[in-house]
DNA sequence: CTCCAACTGAACTGACCAGTTTATATTGCC
DNA sequence: GGCAATATAAACTGGTCAGTTCAGTTGGAG
């Protein structure tokens, strides 16, 4: 499975330090986590951390990389080939409003942003991993819905993206610089209808149309 | 004009400090700025920076603060009340897509971000100068449009922000995770055309539909 | 019980950097 | 010309922090 991967040590307490620097990083950033934090937050001393991890930046894009996974399985849980294109899409919208709403995909995200001039390679790879992926299981979507006759989308990579753009309105920016707390599940219901509304509006069927 | 600001020791060289510390933290963000540097890009000693500005904190407040300005003043010249809805709304569209594609406004995007949590007083105000502004001042148009029966919007406020979201479909995540250079006016104009057809579709009246 | 690998804690090094100080130099105004 | 405000270069302080080292502890396999 995982022999792929470069040669890493492991040990007993390998979980234990990824688990510590996962909550530092995300709560801290990467300049502001302190690597003796890290140690005493995962419970192991730092000489063990070292012997893990040669330095700080790899160990961040470790966390990076598993967060990323996580992304991953969560979007593949959207797809619900039995719905009409009308309860899929409010499906993925509240899943998207959801997602941004959340203080964890906040903390990836001012990481991923924060550090992306540091470590270009891994805001691409969080890229690709997550929003990406979101994307083309979405254009996939949009695309056979298209060929169906139940969607009538010209340019489904353009339109997943504008999808993914309309679930943020209204939340991700408030977020994003600390103007509001996580916002009511009401304020997301209504952005998630909104956004389907809209793109049905443009890209639906004509008996779609309310 | 600026006797309400609090007291701030000026001189000759006051206005080279400030645009070497744009210069270098627009680069570098506040953490990877470095004071040394910032003096050296200036072409100022450390001591008379100092004697300006008690900390590279305030330095940085005062930055953020001047490109605030700067985008408010920006955002104004989008007003054209003379063209009809969906000439209005292009011209507005274009003006965000090429905002969203800028490096600049990137670096002060990923500078606000990563810092957010640190002065979380600077990244509100930047919130209320930059992108609250606009979106007020496109609410405002799209309530006047409503009254004058040239477009159906029921929340402008919401719709707003799903405009300026949709502005940024195809563009903002790219370029704030590196994953592209700058975009090209083809594709830009590609995404502005698409907003714009998007909101008609949702908020236009029945003439204005293509 | 013994051995060995993994782990520990604490002290240490070296680099970086914000902010200060000091003695000196430049500027421009009376 | 002389004074006062402003600017300068360079050295210094003190704190933080990544990464290293090492002498000692633990725990499980044989």
């Amino acid at each position: 499975m995982n022999v792929t991967r470069p040669v890493m040590r492991t040990g007993r307490k390998f979980a234990q330090v990824l688990e510590g620097a996962r909550d530092v990083f995300l709560a801290e950033g990467f300049e502001g986590a302190n690597v003796d934090d890290i140690a005493r937050v995962a419970g192991v001393s730092k000489a063990t951390l070292y012997s893990y991890f040669p330095d700080k930046r790899l160990l961040f894009m470790e966390v990076a990389r598993a967060e990323c996974l996580n992304q991953a399985e969560a979007a593949m849980k959207l797809v619900r080939p039995d719905l009409s294109p009308r309860d899929q899409l409010l499906g993925g919208a509240r899943q998207i409003v959801e997602f941004f709403n959340s203080p964890m995909s906040l903390s990836i995200f001012r990481m991923c942003v924060a550090e992306s001039e540091r470590f270009p390679e891994m805001a691409r790879e969080f890229y690709r991993n997550g929003p990406l992926m979101a994307r083309n299981l979405l254009s996939d979507y949009l695309k056979s819905a298209t060929e169906q006759g139940v969607l009538k989308v010209d340019n489904p990579e353009l339109a997943a993206e504008q999808f993914a753009e309309l679930c943020k309105a209204g939340i991700f920016m408030r977020r994003v610089f600390g103007v509001a707390e996580e916002q009511s599940p009401e304020w997301c219901e209504e952005v998630a209808q909104s956004a389907v509304e809209m793109f049905m509006a443009r890209y639906g069927v004509q008996q779609d149309a309310v």
